[in-house]
DNA sequence: AACGTTCGCGCGAACGTTCGCATTCAGTAT
DNA sequence: ATACTGAATGCGAACGTTCGCGCGAACGTT
């Protein structure tokens, strides 16, 4: 029962009356063959059920066409609604060329999640890397880069390194959420940042200081505020900013991610305020939980399909060109999606709301 | 500078001073050498950083010691915290077997899909699936199984078909959480369940009943409510269970699922009811959300890490006795995470409180 | 008629490993 | 001495494919 044996293209070029390299370069297209003959080989192949066996073209041609993926897992008590449709979309893109995705646990130990990447590629299994959660300096960006191993990050790392990568334009994003704002009429709009530190940070709130500035509007200092980008902060935040006094008091803010802007919304609600009137609140990330929330929060959301589609056929085609690794960085613009919290009665699903 | 050319098992051997068949020998740990001998080889692959070609012992072994997984994709306005979870979990144990684990992608269409796992087999790019989201008479057991392709199941299937699974004791599940709930010294306690149509709905309500009968209480027939698993459902449903007669009104209920739950919850808290004293709630899941939630919600947490471990070492077993799929099916326990919907003052993080 | 050129296909040789026996050699029993 | 044993290593042969080159025939061109 087990006795099915593999069907080889020498037993498809018998049937088709062919040498076996020959089927091997027609069903590679390396070559243009009599009509008749190509038939035939087709037709032996459908009737026999061929299959090229992936290790012997793996071990012959030197090249595995898969590509190894790894990430930092979340925290279980939070969820990831980014992984799921970035695993998709890569999988989908890789599909599309002919590729594979071969994705292995992340370790804590820099030098052992290291180490798995060289294996990996060192034994051939892959041809290249995706790599996420790119951090400053990150040990596996110097090494790949110095071994000339082959990959595309979701995201940049510091100015030192030059390395091609796909990143979101949080700049942008916050400069679009700035200028809704403007539109609706608002003038004096404050900004939860983060701590200095972080280069997304000041990227994204670069957005807002120039948004301002193209308005005509000059951020004052007391409207930036900055903090760890929690709830916690953003209520904090948002009640100091409901006391200045009312000539400078804002009727907007913007924040770096979604939990200070539901911080701030919960200060507003408290207060009394009519969330999207009195107090207009923008978020960054769409967290799933943005939709359900009451009221419904406006948020930029990442175009993370995109984002894996980009970074497979970057990846393939820096592969197919056998070109060095160009440092190209490719911004994505985020895509602002408007809800109760700058617009009252836009949208929501109230009867599916949590709380 | 691309001239590094791949060490092979020949130079090893050279340098070594043995054939290079002995040491394949000896790193498949296949022989036992002479001390001297073996320290020679170690030492000469330390050297040389000799690495064996992935697909080179792919071709010769005809395994590929990999295995394929695929999974339908949540829809992106809800996330999905079982996969990263359930996926590192399955890499790491992956890894111990020295496995590895390849990912590829959904296709709404059945044959579609079907052509995908197939052709991975067939092409020897897997040895083995890990399934997930399995349905009744799901078409990918059907085929597999017909074709003696091994895999591993999350979650069982229709009776008629007997494969290898791992599924959560949902029945016993509502158990604990009845029994939970009595030993609160609850007595008329309900049930917010599925349509009868569903098997895993039916298996967890099952352990609702059981462990009432056990209590010896005879659940009353109102206390059992059956409707789609949302929100909506779960809080009308509660408001009715509210509206029963005082001597046979509910002080406590299970729902077979946490949007039900939350959903009877809210009702409970518009009647200025106190969660947890005058109404105690389970959910079952424990969403992410359930902590965060005020009052957090007591729910039953599915072992994801395990089962993605055991999915594992279920494979590679079989994989390596060469055994036929046993029909075994694992059940594993769920954990009742308890919270303040059924012991209110428990815990919860209100500082970053949503809403 | 002799000469390139292109087309269609074939041939030998890898690719780097593991498999299954065969062989050697020392030690022990006959 | 001879034959037997087991441990330590070697040897040839796959595994199924793609690579690179070559060769004959058909085709137009001088």
């Amino acid at each position: 029962m087990d006795s099915a044996r593999r069907v080889t293209i020498k037993e498809v070029a018998r049937r088709a009356g062919v040498s076996y390299q020959t089927v091997s370069k027609l069903l590679n297209g390396q070559v243009q063959l009599a009509p008749a003959t190509e038939a035939r080989i087709f037709e032996a192949v459908r009737e026999l059920n061929y299959r090229p066996l992936y290790s012997a073209r793996s071990l012959r041609s030197q090249r595995s066409r898969t590509l190894g993926y790894s990430w930092t897992p979340t925290p279980p008590d939070q969820a990831n609604q980014i992984l799921d449709t970035l695993l998709q979309s890569m999988l989908h893109a890789a599909e599309a060329e002919d590729y594979h995705l071969l994705c292995f646990p992340h370790h804590a130990d820099a030098t052992r999640q290291l180490d798995s990447y060289i294996r990996l590629y060192e034994t051939g299994r892959v041809d290249g890397f995706i790599l996420s959660s790119v951090e400053y300096d990150d040990p596996r960006v110097i090494h790949l880069l110095g071994r000339g191993v082959p990959f595309v990050a979701f995201g940049r790392s510091s100015a030192g390194l030059e390395f091609p990568c796909i990143d979101v334009d949080g700049g942008l994003g916050l400069q679009m959420a700035v200028q809704h704002l403007l539109a609706l009429g608002h003038r004096r709009i404050a900004a939860l940042a983060w701590p200095e530190a972080s280069r997304v940070g000041e990227n994204r709130l670069s957005g807002y200081l120039r948004a301002m500035r193209e308005a005509g509007i000059e951020p004052r200092p007391e409207w930036v505020r900055r903090g760890e980008g929690r709830v916690a902060f953003g209520a904090q935040a948002a009640a100091e900013l409901l006391d200045l006094p009312a000539e400078i008091r804002p009727s907007a803010l913007v924040a770096l991610n979604d939990p200070m802007a539901i911080g701030a919304v919960r200060t507003a609600l408290r207060r009394g305020l009519r969330v999207g009137q009195d107090l207009a609140v923008t978020g960054f990330d769409d967290t799933p939980l943005a939709h359900y929330l009451q009221p419904s929060l406006t948020s930029l959301r990442q175009p993370i399909w995109e984002i894996g589609q980009r970074l497979i056929c970057q990846m393939t085609d820096m592969l197919k060109g056998g070109r060095p690794p160009e440092p190209a960085c490719s911004l994505l613009a985020p895509e602002l999606v408007v809800r109760e919290s700058t617009v009252p009665g836009t949208q929501g699903r109230p009867e599916d709301l949590i709380l």
